[in-house]
DNA sequence: TAGATTGTTAATCGATTAACAATC
DNA sequence: TAGATTGTTAATCGATTAACAATC
């Protein structure tokens, strides 16, 4: 299945729809829902909701709506989530570990949360070898060789800023195409590597602006 | 000051910006840079570069460009940078905690981060009345008075996914109006509340889309 | 002055919303 | 059938880019 050059402004509005139908799933009163309700639930409007769900195929039922469970598994499966993904965190600081324990029970706890930690990586003597939470924290030359051995698809950066290049150089090296990055900057990757950022202080310095009204 | 319903698209680019010249103001050869210059560090197009800036005023030179120093004083003071901004963080799990830490940090490293994480509030007895990186750890039923006390503009919440609406309904009560959430949920805050969210699952979600190129 | 680059207007592009025929 | 809601096309809205006169 190959769906060309969709925005990526729709694909981002995907996950919201899967989590409100998660949601919805364990509600065995609700086994159907309408553009118009799902779009109040997700804050997107009615007609986007339908238009996006229209370019990945015919969900729904005219005067009916969509049925809950099938939408959603058609979702997890658009976005690849129907397959467990095993992603790689850079840097075992306080940031990394965070993330590694929360990432980790969510999987752990919600069986349809694919997305499973498996991996840290980190250049302090001190860290490697040890585990965050039953993962083990491997030293950063091992890097390419644990990417290959584990198939890890996907990785977050979670080291200094002065770090944060040479960390996404060495996952494109390595394989990884997609990237979420928490360090403070603009990170390099090549065509075909996709990026995301969570860059907290580029938030809290546009927050800034609006504490004048 | 008043600017009135500039776009939070142009507003999101403003800390792009200044974040090149912080970079570019500790560079003694770097005096003046172009459009064209900071476009291609922010990666935007230059022509948005000016456009953006000319929401606020005339800042530039025709035919010589912006002066870094200059331009660098004017987004700090466009963003509320120019002042200490207090900010609490709610939930002071491994999250909470290395958020505190991190941003801490920057704060007494880089004199022009104005960004100080100066209280964070929990529910558990084992925490509360301890400290973090030096940051007192308060009970959530203190928050009110000590957002007045404190002068807390902004806050993180970093608490798990089913507390995080009790947790906004808490700040905007007692009167914070800008919030970063880290929870996976869609917050609900009153007019006037500005919110960002840096939302970990539903990135992941997206890039897992990717995956399959 | 000649060259460069701004600030700004007009043109383009893309994304969202409105409307409605199709149909369950 | 009557009522409801989809899928889709056309209209609108907003954001980005191109172009260029103003001017340092």
């Amino acid at each position: 299945m190959r769906w060309k050059k969709i925005s990526d402004a729709v694909i981002r509005r995907l996950p919201l729809y899967l989590r409100v139908l998660d949601e919805l799933a364990s509600d065995p009163n609700t086994q159907l829902i309408s553009s118009q309700e799902l779009g109040v639930r997700a804050g997107v409007g009615p007609a986007l909701v339908r238009k996006d769900l229209a370019w990945f195929g015919e969900f729904g039922k005219q005067g009916v709506g969509y049925e809950v469970e099938f939408l959603r598994d058609e979702l997890r499966r658009i976005l690849n989530l129907d397959q467990e993904i095993k992603v790689a965190i850079v840097g075992a600081g306080s940031l990394g570990a965070a993330f590694a324990r929360y990432t980790h029970k969510r999987y752990s706890d919600d069986s349809s949360f694919n997305l499973n930690i498996v991996a840290l990586f980190d250049n302090d003597p001190e860290k490697i070898g040890a585990q965050i939470d039953g993962i083990p924290v491997y030293g950063s030359e091992e890097l390419k060789d644990k990417v290959e051995e584990l198939d890890l698809q996907m990785a977050i950066i979670a080291v200094p800023a002065e770090y944060a290049q040479v960390a996404a150089d060495q996952l494109v090296a390595a394989g990884v195409k997609a990237i979420l990055n928490f360090a403070p900057v603009k990170l390099t990757v090549p065509e075909g590597v996709h990026l995301a950022s969570a860059d907290l202080s580029l938030e809290l310095q546009r927050l800034a602006y609006y504490l004048r009204d």
